[in-house]
DNA sequence: AATAAAGTTTAGACTTGTCTAAAAAATTAT
DNA sequence: ATAATTTTTTAGACAAGTCTAAACTTTATT
């Protein structure tokens, strides 16, 4: 049994392990978890104890398999609530994440079974992130980010690499969602701002933006 | 804002006050805690300078106005997610309560009030304790122990008073459930059984059980 | 290769919530 | 009314998790 402050850390390893590859040190932790790095370096000493991370000190972290195992499933619980709260509660996206991290901690395997049978299975969360299954799998898409794309070439939007409500609401404001179809019509070598047309609209997207929404091309 | 240690006291407070009344003293908060009464005095310190509590040492507790409302919020997520847990992911009534006190911490307005709204503004949890609104006042029906029944009356069962499962899954191996009709037959003076009607079939019913559901006579 | 800079760990302190043991107050019994 | 008992509080200790400051490794720079 983990307490919440392990689970936390778990979670922060695994997403970092996800982006960089290769050992997590103590900084990038502290940092994702707004904590110290002595802080991270005596929870690393506890994780190791129960065998959910591999530490050689001042080599960085990994987590084992036990410990990704019990990540994907905190990350499993944290986007089944996000979707709960979307579609059965009438949050909006950019809602749904402080109560979500509360939410992930609950402690009951029929609890999370049922949620995941109430909504139909759901293999995404509503910002586009996929739904690890109860062995920790996770059926990833083909996804890049818009930034990537050439002009004339067109894809579906299918998530977000912020996920800070800020982005959110922006992205509903300029309604991008997920799903919407959208097509470059142009870069601009300037500033590396895009021109695209969403729902018969044209628009111009900054070069920030398009580092931040995730696209599968069609 | 409260601590989940904190909440717990409140609540055990406030279930000791609507049973027996006057100030609470310092061993039935701990023993309804399963935590030891230095324990309590500690934490008692605490709820007073909160101004949930008004404390006197050596005279016991009592719970402020805010404290009140604070431990009735609670008190209503509880009874709230217990509903939600029964109704839409079909967890039994015996099985509901640890999770319930897991997810009753959750710290979310919109989350709660969404749920009201998911479940049908529910007046009653599924043990037919009754939820507390949002201002913290219940309504609370008329209801008696089955064993203050007397023979030839007759009431529909509306609660319980023990709600462990051992005495939750009893019931459901006897067939008895909320709004089932019950009628008394016979008052057994030896051993003060009772023997009952319920769908037409009469059985034998302990003192102890007697003792633990709750009734509204018609 | 020596030194500077950056990153990591340790040591010691603090908070929350708990406990045991002992002291103090209140209650009950004689 | 005094003694015995029960209840409550205090004092001191401990575990989890955090922090600051200092010491120690590793990496980068010259």
């Amino acid at each position: 049994m983990f307490s919440q402050a392990e689970e936390n850390y778990l979670k922060a390893i695994y997403h970092l392990e996800s982006s960089s590859k290769g050992g997590i040190n103590t900084n990038a932790i502290a940092k994702s978890l707004a904590t110290k790095a002595s802080s991270v370096s005596d929870m690393i000493k506890k994780l190791s104890d129960k065998e959910v991370v591999l530490y050689k000190k001042y080599k960085g972290v990994t987590l084992t398999e036990l410990g990704k195992k019990t990540a994907a499933n905190i990350v499993r619980k944290h986007r089944l609530w996000e979707v709960f709260l979307v579609k059965k509660l009438n949050f909006s996206w950019d809602e749904v994440h402080d109560v979500a991290e509360q939410l992930e901690h609950i402690k009951s395997k029929k609890l999370i079974n049922q949620l995941d049978a109430l909504l139909g299975f759901p293999t995404h969360d509503p910002h586009g992130d996929p739904i690890p299954d109860k062995d920790g799998y996770i059926n990833a898409i083909d996804k890049c980010l818009l930034a990537t794309l050439k002009e004339t070439e067109t894809g579906v939007c299918v998530g977000v690499n912020d996920s800070s409500s800020e982005f959110l609401q922006f992205l509903d404001k300029k309604g991008i969602t997920l799903g919407k179809k959208i097509e470059v019509l142009e870069k601009e070598d300037f500033d590396d701002s895009l021109s695209i047309l969403i729902d018969n609209k044209k628009m111009s997207i900054s070069n920030k933006i398009a580092n931040n929404l995730y696209i599968r091309k069609s």
